[in-house]
DNA sequence: GTGAAAGCGCTAACAG
DNA sequence: CTGTTAGCGCTTTCAC
């Protein structure tokens, strides 16, 4: 059995609201009291038991967290640096996967609610476009990342994803491609965002935009190698194909990649190629693959924050946090001049 | 405010004791008293509150898991599978993650325990053959995964990893390479386990051993890629280098890749290179990676078998759960004869 | 079959 | 400054 506050304010003589009082600093206390009970405290290594003081005050300094599918290397790391972040802070961490199924996720949602998350930070695989009553009525505060919706106000944590694509589409242009099409998802924000971005370079740079450069297919986040192999095989069957490609995230642009190889062109100089969130084998490809990179530790520490913040003051003002992508250039878009050292 | 046990005991007119015994099954309620309560339970949707029922009961109905680091994808595919069996039976994880520092470790363990976890899991970063009194004397109820202890008598769910050094190498073997040499690790038993196989595989078949072969580094499990990079430069740069090598895992593997290529070497021909892990990518590297399969996704579940039974019965006998790794043969190892499809 | 009483370990509010 | 009282929501024990 370990340890209780009753304990110790026995053995000191002391009542146990003084002994609480003194665990949690609070000043009430007097200097000789306060330094006996302290030193009992740590000779005897005393940890409060949190489903105690849980109970008692509400709150149970745990954060929990659901994503979509731990085994993407962005959500794998978010989550690390969250939860380093949140251990400094003495708050545990309690995770969850909603395997992209928002049965899963609303399941998950109800579970950590019922064991009292101070607060519950989410990437929704919920269809961006599809109401969210029950996100919006939740009885604990609620901190989306990556993924956000449109009509709903809600704490956000996240990258400029249109940012995202209009500077990977502006690379492509920038290297004189002429026909630069895109590889992209339908459901979440994230994904519209970079199609939004994409778009948004091809106007602004004054050209019109081909339709059958814009291949956009569900489940993208998931199966991105495979549906990336098979779209690029259909860009590739096109009477003009294209001549770059942007693709919606770093898996995607892997199939891409095969598909492109397979078909004998040259990467980058028949097709360039550029994915999106940099992950970490990037530069180890078979072609090496330019990405957007959005600083996912930086994410998981920004959302750290605003959780801790919110965890103090649950009724603060609604907060976005949205991190500028960078572009970073390996072989699969190099431009002809640009010798790119592994 | 979520509704009360009490809530409903009061509006059925019945004490909190009946609905309390109806919501855990308990068959002294008598069958239309239950009937009206389960009914009433299902209509508000009443969940309990787990900090309220962990304080009468002791039980939390969560598992703790310690990982070494997140970003490895060995580790992010555990937590995934280990969660996903936990969540249908409704435990939740608690995740923390060590970042490969003992200290940090056993701060973390302190956290979980304090929070009261029915069963710890733990990929331990202690060093295999320092002592571990810590460890055996929890006052919760221990898995180890992946990394064990000598000396230390405790459930266990892991690789046969003398069984995957000894696969590895007798597949460079077989592939009639005369200098098999290996990269390997110092701290953890995985580390040694595998170079204890590739030193058995090469005695089984009557080879001596050339320790210039024989590189073994520390933190080979946080830097794979820039140990490996380096120790092949070493060996490369032997009188005789060799023309295989077996790296304690993909990651370091990659590395060793990088420095092959870039000594203008061709893989496999002149340099055949297996790791181990069968990461995700490994298909899509520049030269696709030869590798031993740990079965993660089997290896999470089997953990999560263990410790749901564990959770039950605390005091069941210890459990060793070791399975077989399995050969997977690409490129950076195929040999002559045989055609590798991507 | 059902429920009253007691308590899990801690903290909030207030009285001294 | 310190301690008393009451209670967080649930379960356990044991009468009835």
């Amino acid at each position: 059995m370990p340890i209780r506050l009753k304990d110790i304010a026995q053995e000191l003589g002391v009542s146990t609201v003084t002994v609480s009082k003194v665990l949690r600093g609070n000043p009430d206390i007097g200097v000789k009291t306060r330094a006996r009970v302290l030193e009992r405290l740590n000779a005897l290594n005393y940890r409060p038991n949190m489903a105690a003081r849980g109970l008692a005050t509400g709150k149970t300094f745990t954060v929990g967290l659901i994503v979509p599918d731990l085994l993407q290397p962005f959500f794998a790391h978010f989550a690390k640096e969250l939860g380093g972040v949140l251990r400094q802070h003495d708050r545990a961490l309690l995770l969850a996967s909603s395997e992209e199924d928002p049965k899963i996720e609303a399941q998950e949602i109800l579970a950590l609610i019922q064991r009292g998350v101070d607060v519950l930070v989410l990437a929704s695989c919920r269809d961006e476009l599809l109401p969210v009553p029950e996100l919006s009525a939740l009885p604990v505060p609620l901190v989306l990342f990556d993924r956000r919706f449109k009509r709903m106000k809600a704490n956000f944590v996240g990258s400029d994803d249109v940012g995202a694509g209009e500077l990977a589409t502006r690379h492509l242009i920038e290297l004189n491609r002429k026909r630069i099409a895109h590889i992209g998802g339908l459901q979440t924000s994230p994904a519209r965002d970079r199609t939004a971005g994409y778009l948004r370079a091809l106007e602004r740079t004054g050209r019109k935009i081909d339709e059958r450069y814009l291949v956009l297919r569900k489940r993208l986040e998931e199966r991105g190698d495979d549906i990336g192999f098979s779209c690029m095989q259909g860009l590739l069957a096109l009477r003009r194909p294209p001549d770059a490609v942007f693709c919606y995230n770093d898996m995607t642009a892997i199939g891409a990649i095969q598909a492109t190889l397979q078909a004998g062109l040259k990467i980058p100089r028949e097709m360039a190629i550029i994915g999106c969130g940099n992950f970490r084998y990037a530069d180890y490809l078979q072609v090496p693959l330019s990405s957007i990179d959005q600083d996912t530790a930086e994410l998981g520490r920004a959302a750290a924050r605003l959780t801790l913040s919110i965890a103090d003051s649950p009724q603060a003002r609604v907060q976005s946090i949205v991190l500028k992508p960078r572009l970073v250039i390996r072989q699969s878009s190099a431009p002809p001049s640009l010798k790119i050292s592994r």
